[in-house]
DNA sequence: TATGAATGAGTATTCATTCAT
DNA sequence: CATGAATGAATACTCATTCAT
């Protein structure tokens, strides 16, 4: 007999696909028990309608898009060198599960999220940029005036359209080409511009008695290998 | 006598409330006659099917967004400045009609849209970002080196998600609000660092001994707090 | 303006074809209207609804077909000759306006007619055939126990049995060349065997010392070839 | 519990009735499942559609009457046997279901049948016949000369539109009465004129003196019994 | 005479969900 | 645990017909 889990799994993955295909609205109950190999009554007793397992569904890529994160961002230091590690895993696992990107970009209709719970783990990602962000400050790498909150919509409303174009345009290149570019942007607009002080002449001369500074990857960023 | 006109405008109106209201699938065809004080058949006279009233709708508010951003730029001077009226319109636009940002980001599943037809109203917006960009650039106000697509995907994006949370919380405070914040966030990612220049001691010492530098665009502009 | 009369035939024209073409239930009034060139509204002045304007295109060609038999078969002596008229000018009818064919054999629910009218011209064909009939009964020439109304449903239960198949196959050949065989068949069940005598040996023989007898219906009659 | 055969059946009986009394147009899809006691959905798991309902409730009834036709033929010795056998069931057929014959007759647009299939129940019944009147021919009771195709439409058109007629008139009397009467028409038409050597005066002189002769039912075909 | 505007009533088909076994 | 049987409620779209002008 197959364990519960693997079931669910089962269900689950079939319901992704099924979704991402067709649309929300267009598959039938029917048909994701089909795909997962069981009755409808049998998945009646996992879920306890369709709307539940939409939400499982999304709610199970989310926990393991962010724990993916969490781990990947270990032991990662410096500001941009994190931004650049977290904008290249999410990118990376939508071009690894479009289903996934599809269903929770297109074929969704979010209104049935309503307002999006707090402590899922949608808002959990939130709180990861705002921590590398609430570093970069403490470390002097960002500025201290940037309003976290209005970067993480800037951040991740840029991520999701990225996304959203890229399957609508039929996923014609490798989405993560664009993590780079897309972190630099946010990045330049975010990062402590000391380097600018060094442009003061009288500074760079001062500057110029001294020796050079180190860190050069915090300087510029992500433009820097 | 109800004009052709008056009767095309009735039932988009009253589509854009219910489609926003409950939701595109939600809502029957019945219900949007009815809102629009019309018999269903009569509607069909108008509008060959659900889907294309939904298109019209949408279609509609885009082209009158579109219109007014473009009126509204008219006469602007300075990037920033474009920049921040750009973004304040676009939220105004959408706070003071939030049926149709409830269409657009919350209620209409995207798949309607299908690959996002490349000279519709939306396109032309990411025109009009494109252009002030543009501007700056030659006029040294903005980096050179900005990659003006992924800019867009950032500027929208961010609009979109802005728009979206601002909805999902039920309209709590004034969208606009956030429009100065969230402009000076995007540009000062993508303007021309020579204002860093000003904050070398030396050079301000040099300023002050001057006068007022003729700025107007720093009066009001994002940069300047 | 055109005539009352112009109109009325316009639309009768109309409907005919329209009806042979989609079939009586798929053809909307508005586009039996479109086709005669007029508007909706003005049709309901020439006939009160959709299905007496049915009946109307319908006993318009019936009549037409009754008249045009009653006129073709004037002159014409011989029973075999009439009915060999009679069954040629029916199928010619309907070969010559398969629209007509299609709409009494294939296209019309029959259930429209209910109770076929008592003094139509579907009643005065029977008419016809009867007169023909007892003519020749009277003649000599058709058994005088013929039951007349037996009769007429085997003839023209057949011809529109005949007429509704070459229909149904696509109108292949000419319907006209099974004229000549389905009369024979019919006549042959019917005819005063008095051509039997002629089988008897000794009645031929006395005939062949006279020489050919004057029969001129005889000559060109469906039972001689 | 209902099994599903029992429950088809329950279909079929109630569409058949359903069809005849109100016309195929005029009988919704819930009316039959409420007929047949299930409920509309579960009627839809039988048959896929309206049309589809119809075409399997026309075939099912064919069927059993082929079937029948051919049980009752068996045994039957000589050509007017048969065929006043087969004409008797047929109208017997009809007459004991008349909302079949309705159905065939009055209530189905033929169009839904489109061309009649080539192997189906009512071909095979053009075939009795046609074996019928082969035999016949070759036990010399029938004419080498018939055209079988065009006697086919002679006989099924004729019974067809006796049966038409008998319902549009309310079913005045019994259909079978008439089976006699209208066997005998088409076999007189159809038989071998042997018994007409009889009529020569020399042969019956010739008889006379030998005595009668055997066989009636072959000489004088229907009427004899 | 002539018509465009307007409509009410009608229907096949689907699907999430429950229950008896 | 597992399922096939069964359903009620829901909805886009059509069309014959009327009426105000």
């Amino acid at each position: 007999m197959k364990s519960k889990e693997a079931t669910t799994k089962r269900i689950v993955d079939a319901a992704l696909s099924a979704f991402a295909e067709k649309g929300v609205h267009q598959v039938t109950v029917r048909a994701i028990a089909k795909r997962a190999g069981i009755s409808t009554t049998r998945m009646y007793r996992f879920f306890p309608g369709k709307e539940e397992l939409l939400v499982a569904v999304v709610a199970d890529k989310l926990t393991e898009m962010t724990d993916g994160l969490r781990e990947h961002l270990q032991g990662i230091v410096g500001t941009a060198n994190k931004l650049r590690k977290c904008t290249w895993f999410i990118l990376h696992f939508f071009e690894s599960c479009p289903e996934f990107a599809s269903l929770m970009f297109v074929a969704n209709p979010l209104q049935i999220w309503g307002r999006p719970p707090r402590g899922g783990p949608a808002a959990e990602q939130a709180r990861i940029l705002a921590e590398i962000v609430q570093e970069g400050q403490l470390a002097g790498e960002v500025r201290p005036d940037i309003n976290i909150k209005q970067l993480r919509d800037l951040y991740f409303g840029g991520l999701q359209r990225l996304t959203y174009l890229w399957l609508a345009r039929g996923m014609p290149n490798k989405l993560t080409d664009a993590a780079d570019g897309f972190t630099k942007l946010v990045f330049d607009g975010i990062k402590q511009p000391e380097g600018a002080v060094l442009k003061c002449p009288f500074l760079e001369w001062l500057e110029a008695t001294k020796g050079p500074t180190a860190q050069p990857e915090v300087d510029h960023g992500v433009e820097v290998r």
